[in-house]
Order: C-alpha cells, then sequence, then structure tokens
DNA sequence: TTCTTTATTGCAAATCAATTGCACTTATAG
DNA sequence: CTATAAGTGCAATTGATTTGCAATAAAGAA
C-alpha cells in the first residue's frame, strides 16, 4: 500500500511533471486531497489561509492543470472549480441548479465514450478527455 | 414541414414562456438559429453588430437560459458559451484543448444517463440534464 | 556546501466579463 | 387607446482572473 498525500510523494509528483516543488504548491495540493469535491480559487484560498497569495493559486493551479495533474471541472453558472486528477477515478458530477451543491457520480462506462465520439469528428486528431456533468435540484431546493 | 427561424415562430415560443417578444430577442434567436455551435457572448454581439445592447444580450440570454430556449455550454478555459436548445437534439462537443475550436457530437445513448446517475446520488430529487464535453487537439494545433 | 540559473512568488495595478441602478421605452392585456 | 409591468440602454460597479516587475528560492552544477 502506497502512502498518499505525503509533501514527498506530492514533490515527486511536481518534479515529475517538471514543475518545481515548492511548499505553496505541495500546500494546495494536500488541500485538494482532503477535499473529495471540486473547489473554486476563493475556496480554496480559504482553506489555505493566507498561507499563500491569491496570484500564486492561480498560476499553480494553471500549472497543475497544464501538468494534469489538477481537473478544471466547468459547472454551469460558476466560476472554474478544480479537483486532484492524478490518483483518483474518473468521476463524473452532479450539481444543484439552485443552490451550486455538487455530489460526485461514478458511472461504469463499458465503453469509452472518447472513441465514440472521435468517429464524429472531422478536424481533430485525438480526443483524450471528457467530462460528463448532470443537473437538477437537490433535495433542499426542490 | 414547419416553418423555422421566423420572427412569428420566436415571437410565440417567447410568449408561450412567458416573455415579450422583442425585437431584440428575436434578431438574437436567429443569430443563434444561424449557428450550429456555440456562441460567446462576445460573438453574439459582433453577429447582432450593434443591433442589440451588450447588457440587453447578458440579459436576455439569461432570461431565454431560464426558460430552457437557449443551453449554456461549459466549455474549459472558456466563457459561456449559448447555443439554440429549442428544436434541436441533444449533442455534446469536441473542443481543442489549444485553440478552442468546437465540434458537435452526436451520441446515440442506449440508456439515458440521468438514471443511472440518479442512482448515486445521495441529496438531489431529480437530475434532469446532463452535459458531455469531450477535449482534445484538433489537426491544425497537433 | 556554495554558486548560478531560472522558475516561482508577492504586491500593485490592470483587465475584462458580467452585473446593477435608474430613468426611459415599449410590448401586451384590458 | 391606455395602463402597467417588462424590457432596454447608459453609466458605473463588481469581482474574478491576469500581468509587470522586482524579490525570492528551488534545483542542478561546481
Amino acid at each position: 500500500m502506497k502512502a498518499s498525500g505525503t509533501s514527498i510523494e506530492y514533490t515527486d509528483l511536481l518534479r515529475d511533471a517538471g514543475l518545481r516543488a515548492t511548499p505553496g504548491r505541495i500546500l494546495l495540493l494536500q488541500v485538494l486531497e482532503r477535499e473529495p469535491k471540486p473547489l473554486t480559487v476563493y475556496q480554496i484560498e480559504k482553506k489555505l489561509d493566507g498561507k499563500v497569495n491569491q496570484v500564486t493559486i492561480y498560476r499553480s493551479l494553471d500549472a497543475l492543470y497544464k501538468a494534469q495533474i489538477v481537473k478544471r471541472v466547468n459547472l454551469e453558472h460558476d466560476h472554474a472549480h478544480f479537483e486532484l486528477a492524478a490518483g483518483r477515478e474518473h468521476h463524473h458530477h452532479a450539481v444543484c441548479r439552485n443552490c451550486g451543491y455538487i455530489e460526485n457520480i461514478e458511472i461504469p462506462h463499458a465503453v469509452k465514450p472518447e472513441r465514440e465520439a472521435m468517429k464524429q469528428t472531422e478536424r481533430f486528431s485525438f480526443l483524450d478527455t471528457y467530462s460528463l456533468e448532470f443537473f437538477g435540484l437537490c433535495k433542499k431546493c426542490d
């Protein structure tokens, strides 16, 4: 069983991606690790409680996104949300249209939908990721 | 065969949704009708070429979105995109991670994925829509 | 360890999409 | 034709995200 979420592990993860393992990035990754659901920059900032500057959070998330270490989740109405990608199953989200409440959803796909999608494209070389988000009303808002 | 995209049809569509059929809204819907792919507010504004104020475009899109006449599409990296929902098949999108190029994708789903998703939720009353977007690189950017 | 290079950070300022207040206009029901 | 509430346009504001630049620090080399 592999250790998870340690700063050492994140140091390696960052370096393997060609990024410097700075304390701020490790703290950021630890925040994302603790939270199963996607967070906004503002929520991340609060959880980091002044330990990392807001601009640095933006820039780190951008670097981590490009390195595929974090995912950028796009939910209607809202600003970008981020969640840890490294070491997690690909999953989907259910979003309340009224209050923005989020739940994770796991759906076993018999067929990778990217393949099916590729058959239909005209000018794409490849499609390697997809996002599937569900919308409705949560029990509180219904 | 039904007439499509006429101002008369849109007048009815708007009134049925409890909205006033103003010239600006009809022009906006005609712009969306002509375009098969989702547009940003800025693109819509350009196509309306000064005939409708930017603030009105925002407010109209909001009203049309709530009335389910237009869809708000969420693609990574970008601002909101809008496309006509009324009278169109539910479809998905392929987005180039580099240049933002978009294609529409149609995937026949044997099972409505909302049902499967509902089985997994804890605090949702219902999930009635979903979005499925694919990401990759287009031939030009690869 | 110390040095050197270059990525990263933090601050202030700027940018830009999106929203709001308010007075004016207009669609529509009666 | 009139009344009224919805919709519009303008100016100003908000708030997330980005950028320039000087200071700092990570990582490899010596």
